[in-house]
DNA sequence: TGCTCAATAATGCCCTGGACAAATTTCTGC
DNA sequence: GCAGAAATTTGTCCAGGGCATTATTGAGCA
């Protein structure tokens, strides 16, 4: 039969997931997996079993586990892990929402979900829909993929969708010439862009004027866009995927070259990994945190954040147990902004 | 000073170009170009010359050129070969709307620039703004970075702020459920969604039911929504970036795994380039071919890939100069739709 | 001259195996 | 129980070789 779309050479997996060519090739050397088959031109040729175990593995690394210790494990005990590292099932929460839209989405019911999407927006209203309701999907969606009950298409098209409902409702608020002025943007390399219009949906509507860039703006182009733009804050989004490393680095490299009077937020899944603090970035673990942030003098040491990693791997969500960020939050939201513009006022 | 933000080692180049760690290599030894400098560690340091190069020759060959003729040639040659490239300049075609549209850019008027989109869009309709403001408006934009008279900051601003007009366009319809069906994405790799946003502008007025998994899905969940959501066509999108060879191969193991009764389409830029017809895989070489396509292509896949005579699946790109896609156009579009859903419906 | 087909060159991608720096874990002495 | 040193883990880079595919050139022929 036809196996080609079965086996799948290293640039392929590469493509697939996110690891790169050098890091599959040490690893097979080093511990003995993946160990691909070979075609009649010895180059390597991956099952989609390695492959999925690849997947996965990279997803529990992005919570800050290592490969060698998740190398040899099969993948029952991967999922296992996965389970544990999700942290407790809040069964009582929200669990009726989250199950009727995983419902629609694994049933492939699109108007019915992007119906779904609108209809919770306009009750909620824009910030409630995020605070409460996207970050939540959010987790369960990276979840149910996690324990393979959803396939990759099914996630794309959650996401499509809710991406559509984001933009439209954010673009129907007039754009003010208002203040602060906030530049979104990621790093070259990441392209999940879900985060960012999560941020503009809370910004938005509290008269800040957003700037988006869409993913993956070059740093140099990050610097001039905001000399350019004149704004006020730049903001900078990463998922679970991106390295420790170059995040940490770009980030130093735009603090240098922004004047002091820009400030810099950074924020994302990957940022409740980072260990140093960066001196002159507000880091914004999850949504909620960003509430606090926005207060100016609240900045600094959010570490109680830091405590436990979910799993989703792009985008912001909440912290495992806080579940509560409501009225409240929004309350906290419209007076950090009050505070910031006072301060750029001045 | 700080030469970090400036000298860039090689996974950034690979990043920002898109050409391979291995390609930057092989280059390096076969044509001495290019010859990065070297840190401490003995590893290459690329300058932002060389990267601005770089780019030029990538996009050069983008467009079909070899890399052994350009690599030796200064910057200055190369821009001219651009333009070269680039056709004729239609000075009376649409000049005033390009130039006001590209000041908006360069002038960094984010809100104005939302505006111009959104009175176009009111005022030609979204099909027409597609057909012929957009595909305008992005080679302008496109030869304009080319020229380097645009940076990738204000490139990026400019997509988004379409992309933002365009979906929240497309947003506005009502989603039918409707025939035909369309599923809508890109293969792994290829990260522009515009394409997509394009396409899906034209179908969804016409009542077309689009399904949009936004971009880089892996072959086999392409596969699999296909038959999850029963669609009628599935659409793929390639910029001029993607390699020749992945898509090809790509495009053919899709139309070995889907049912003959699922048409494939794909376009972009990338598709005029293509030598090899794919047989039962319908070639939509740009957005006007596309409406022909619409017409002629229903009669002329039943025949060539149910009758597997494989005939007709050139002849279908236009000459650079001829952009001319009026009312007319319109007019064939619909009529092709109507024969489509006739089709569908026995 | 114009065309087809074969020889040659150009090009991208894969491979092996070594090296090393940064980050993390383990050990050691207090 | 803890700070700091030593060892281990891990990702990324490098050189240079090989090969399949594609483009170009050349030869023979109509």
């Amino acid at each position: 039969m036809d196996r080609s779309i079965v086996l799948l050479n290293i640039s392929a997996v590469e493509r697939e997931t996110g690891l790169s060519k050098d890091v599959l090739r040490v690893w097979e050397r080093r511990y003995g997996f993946p160990k691909p088959g070979r075609d009649d031109n010895t180059e390597r040729q991956y099952s989609p079993e390695q492959v999925a175990k690849l997947r996965v593995i990279k997803r529990l690394m992005d919570t800050g586990m290592r490969p060698g210790k998740l190398m040899h494990q099969p993948l029952a005990e991967l999922n296992v892990l996965a389970d544990t590292r999700a942290g407790p099932r809040r069964e009582a929460t929200a669990p009726v929402l989250e199950r009727d839209v995983l419902a629609l989405v694994r049933g492939h019911n699109a108007p019915a979900l992007q119906h779904a999407f609108a209809h919770l927006l306009m009750r909620q209203g824009l910030q409630r829909f995020v605070l409460e309701t996207v970050a939540t999907l959010n987790r369960a969606v990276g979840e149910a993929w996690m324990r393979g009950e959803l396939q990759v298409f099914e996630e794309h098209l959650y996401t499509e969708l809710l991406q559509a409902a984001l933009r439209s409702a954010i673009n129907a608020f007039p754009r003010l010439s208002g203040t602060p002025t906030v530049l979104l943007t990621t790093f070259p390399g990441e392209q999940h862009g879900l985060g960012l219009l999560m941020v503009e949906a809370l910004l938005v509507p509290e008269g800040a004027q957003c700037i988006s860039l869409g993913t993956q703006t070059p740093l140099d182009d990050i610097v001039r866009a905001a000399l350019a733009h004149k704004v006020h804050i730049v903001a900078v989004s990463f998922s679970a995927a991106f390295a420790l490393r170059q995040a940490g680095d770009g980030l130093s490299e735009l603090r240098r070259h922004l004047p002091a009077s820009i400030h810099i937020w950074a924020g994302g899944e990957m940022t409740r990994r980072l260990r140093k603090s960066l001196p002159g970035v507000r880091l914004i673990p999850d949504l909620s945190a960003a509430i606090g942030a926005l207060r100016i003098g609240v900045v600094a040491q959010r570490r109680s954040y830091r405590g436990r990693a979910g799993l989703l791997h792009r985008g912001w969500s909440r912290p495992i147990g806080s579940d509560r960020v409501p009225a409240v939050g929004r309350r906290r939201l419209r007076r950090g902004l009050r505070e910031l513009r006072r301060e750029w006022r001045a």
